[in-house]
DNA sequence: TAGTAGTACCTTGACAATCTAGGTAGTGAG
DNA sequence: CTCACTACCTAGATTGTCAAGGTACTACTA
């Protein structure tokens, strides 16, 4: 139930990082970082909800993991996105985009 | 995740029942169809979700049970708002619209 | 050179919402 | 008298997210 103050709605984040990964290859603390900023602070993702959404994604393909080096010379694991992990953002916009819609249609009701 | 087909977005349930309960009190199996009804088949209540909902937001205190008959003859239990129901209806909806606002500014980033 | 703030990763355990899959019982139509 | 439908209910499993902890490295500043 979104208290009021949730920080992501329920089963948008698989989304929100392959959205994010489909502008640009980042590591994983930066995914975090750029998904609160486009959503001007509203969405956070808190990292115990970001590391574990990581590895499913990667275990199931849509992402690929990469080690590298951070721009604050950090060591950091790189994301970019795949061809079924472009594929599979296209389905989740799709279905988000008609459940949306649904929800708006019933508030709208009267 | 939002399996391409789920039947709900995590997180709407209460605020869909209450949302229906507003235009009209409703027994609960009513309240599953309408939502079917107004959402135009795309959200789907499963009743093993929405009675246990149902138990929540009465002891919460949204809503309030009544036994009656239904339209067909039937036992069936008569749900209405409650004046704190409304209030947290108002609540939900402005939560639900920031944040879907918020997704939204994500999906259109680029 | 010691301390601190920040970056970047990771894990464990709990919780809450939803779904699956069962069940009961009554009505009305054929 | 059977079948479809209405209407309610529950148990159990699954799943996503969060809270709260942790490690280790860099860069700054005092």
């Amino acid at each position: 139930m979104p208290t009021p103050d949730t920080k992501l709605l329920q089963g948008t984040l698989e989304m929100l990082i392959l959205k994010a990964l489909s502008l640009q290859s980042l590591h994983g603390y930066a995914i975090g970082q750029r998904i609160k900023q486009i959503s001007e602070d509203v969405l956070k993702v808190e990292e115990g909800s970001l590391y574990p959404a990581l590895y499913r994604m990667e275990r199931q393909g849509w992402i690929k993991a990469e080690w590298g080096i951070s721009e604050n010379n950090l060591k950091a694991k790189f994301y970019k996105l795949t061809r079924a992990g472009r594929k599979r953002l296209e389905l989740e916009e799709e279905s988000w985009q008609r459940l949306a819609d649904a929800v708006f249609k019933v508030l709208a009701a009267s």
